[in-house]
DNA sequence: GCTTGCGCCTGAATGC
DNA sequence: TGCATTCAGGCGCAAG
């Protein structure tokens, strides 16, 4: 699925080859994908007819494109998701749900297999959507606050896992990249966050910017004018994993076999060696 | 107010 | 072979 890197490289592909755009028509093709629009499919599409791509926006995983009347197109790439910039001539994929004619010969095309992602359009949310004002900034962000994320971390009661997948607290972070920013710092993912000392908590943040930022250098160089990357197998898949997956396979520190627990109705993956669990660990 | 768990979806992988 | 079941995941929402 597309982590976060990935939702920043299309976001600028999305900048390269659709601002300045105008939608001459939109097309759904499927409701489900604007299930989150409460007009639906019809006002969805009459809404964006003659609207100019102004800019794009992005927290988190959600991106939205910028109209010029001040209103958004809020997408989420959900787990299968992509954005695909092509010639109205090409076939049409399997699993294509919404289209933008726009005025420069091209077509944004949203394409979603499992429709966990989706679109809308925001009421003069062109700055920042009021459907998403509650998603936390991402580590990456110049504006994050490190101190104030601590301070939240501290007055929680539950596990750090949780605590990284809760975007309300920070954004951007999924159960892959948790996992793998974990066995990075040597945390296990029930650790309580309210015995977290700062300095772990910095560690972590860093820990995860790092891979952010050498995953975006990595994929910035992916995509061409005809396609905006996105390929939902893409970014994690590509670069070798060190504790998502890997269960029974030895821990490239200390050799100890990787783990997996059912957390959350998901996987963790741990080295039982290198994060222990804590004796006072919540989930 | 905070924490926890369900349900939305499809298709690949697995089981019988 | 073929059908049925399980699993994966982000996020909104409702229940606790």
């Amino acid at each position: 699925m597309p982590e976060l890197p990935e939702v920043e490289v299309v976001r600028r592909g999305i900048v390269e080859h659709a601002v300045g755009a105008a939608i001459d028509k939109a097309t759904v093709y499927d409701g489900r994908s604007v299930r989150r629009h409460l007009g639906g499919p019809t006002d969805f599409e009459d809404r964006l007819v003659g609207r100019t791509v102004a800019g794009v926006g992005r927290r988190g995983k959600y991106l939205w494109l910028r109209l010029d009347n001040d209103d958004a197109v809020l997408t989420h790439l959900g787990m299968s998701g992509q954005v695909l910039i092509q010639r109205p001539d090409l076939v049409a994929q399997k699993h294509l749900r919404i289209v933008f004619d726009l005025d420069n010969g091209r077509q944004l095309r949203f394409v979603d297999q499992r429709i966990f992602g989706g679109m809308l359009v925001s009421d003069g949310g062109a700055d920042l959507p009021a459907e998403i004002a509650h998603i936390a900034r991402d580590p990456s962000d110049p504006a994050f606050d490190v101190d104030l994320f601590a301070e939240r971390l501290k007055r929680r009661r539950t596990g750090i896992k949780r605590a990284l997948l809760d975007q309300g607290l920070v954004s951007g972070i999924g159960n892959i990249y948790a996992d793998e920013a974990l066995w990075l710092a040597k945390l296990h993912y029930a650790r309580a966050t309210d015995t977290m000392r700062k300095s772990e908590v910095i560690g972590l943040l860093n820990v995860i910017r790092d891979v952010f930022t050498s995953a975006l250098s990595q994929g910035g160089t992916s995509f061409d004018a005809l396609y905006v990357n996105v390929n939902g197998e893409s970014g994690y898949f590509d670069r070798s994993l060190e504790a998502y997956g890997q269960e029974g396979l030895p821990c490239s520190r200390c050799g100890t076999p990787i783990r997996r627990d059912s957390f959350m109705n998901r996987s963790s993956y741990t080295c039982p060696a290198c994060q222990p669990r804590p004796r006072n660990g919540r989930w």
